[in-house]
DNA sequence: CGTTGTCCTTGACACTGTCAAGTTGTACCG
DNA sequence: CGGTACAACTTGACAGTGTCAAGGACAACG
């Protein structure tokens, strides 16, 4: 091991990574390039090949980094006094508005490749299991894994919806008047946790689903 | 008017859009070049430029036809005997698979700008206008503006995570065994409908939401 | 001392988006 | 009929890009 050596070793893997993010995070994922990021990490155009291998590669790190957040903000909405679905809506919706660089990388099969870099779906994969152990704690823990997948897909589908529609979709161009985004935000959230809470109750009416 | 050379007009800027929707199709937006556009559609690496502007010009052209597209689709489902709900799931998922291309585009705002391109704009409304229609259908006419909205941006994230994490997302890798892909498409679009149905029964009780 | 490995650098290449300027053909005006 | 204006391109050039190839510095180890 060389101590004095490593801080500066994982000092440029980070700032590269951290230049990279900042760029996604300012003018999107397209718009950058290695060569720029080599640049504000003050290296050489090469350097951040030897840690990525290729583009592609710096992307897949930033969304396993992604995921591996994702998970722990799943973590640690867990003991809240909300609802569990709300605390899960709000937690994605805040993951993604404050680590926008991360959030307009990880779900983008086609330029990181979940399938084709293994920690990227490791890490991918260990949130997805947050998410199903919070559908058990909105469901309750006796729902069968089927019904429980079809659940997390839905929950999934409603919070990454949202957040992509607000951070780089239309939405916030299409508030009505005499209402704000933050309030119509807050409506649709309220909205979705009240709508599961319906489901919910009656799926504890009739166990099982259809 | 120039009726022969009209045809041949129309040609030169319809293949260079169509190159690029193949191109987005297959490899994603991000590895779409002008270059390569121009040579499929067999002119010289300026014609793209003399119809489009610049790139961003030409993602702003698919998103707009995308927009236009998705709105045609809305109108396409009105008298279904389905559900209002579910039709619409079922219609916004179709064209999302059926128009990957348009699909991968029109939503983000950091390589085309609605915010920039007006045409892209004018079609994104009146895609959203048609989506408000169908949540009179869902709701009846009866409901509060500001309520109106909430419901369609919910209605409108449900559908944009369910098509985005389907095309480009993890979920299909994350289907549990014993179960395919389109079977758990079909249960999301059943719950979400069934939600859905449970929250208009209870807003018809309670005229007003919360 | 020589080898091996990590962590980088410099150099080169084909390719990219885009600006500038030129060419061709058709349309319309006098 | 001549001229001019304009659309629909083309050819040429330039800086910037991703990436391959080769090498250098420097610690670790035998």
């Amino acid at each position: 091991m060389v101590p004095a050596q490593s801080e500066q070793h994982g000092d440029v893997r980070r700032q590269v990574l951290d230049a990279a993010i900042a760029i996604i995070e300012s003018d999107g994922a397209e718009s950058l390039s290695m060569r720029e990021v080599a640049r504000r990490a003050g290296v050489s155009h090469q350097a951040p090949y030897h840690y990525f291998g290729d583009r592609s590669g710096i992307f897949a790190a930033i969304s396993e980094e992604g995921f591996s957040g994702l998970a722990q903000a799943f973590r640690d909405v867990q003991e809240t006094e909300m609802p569990a679905a709300k605390a899960g809506f709000i937690a994605y919706l805040n993951f993604a508005r404050e680590h926008i660089g991360h959030f307009r990388v990880m779900f983008r099969n086609d330029i990181c490749g979940v399938l084709t870099h293994d920690l990227t779906a490791i890490a991918a994969d260990s949130a997805f299991d947050e998410l199903r152990l919070m559908v058990e704690r909105i469901t309750g823990p006796s729902i069968d894994p089927t019904d429980a997948f079809t659940f997390a897909a839905m929950l999934w589908s409603l919070s990454h919806g949202l957040a992509t529609l607000v951070i780089d979709g239309p939405l916030p161009n299409k508030i009505p008047p005499g209402t704000t985004l933050e309030a119509q935000i807050q409506a649709v959230i309220d909205l979705s946790t009240h709508m599961v809470a319906l489901q919910v109750t009656e799926m504890g009416r009739t166990p099982r689903v259809r």
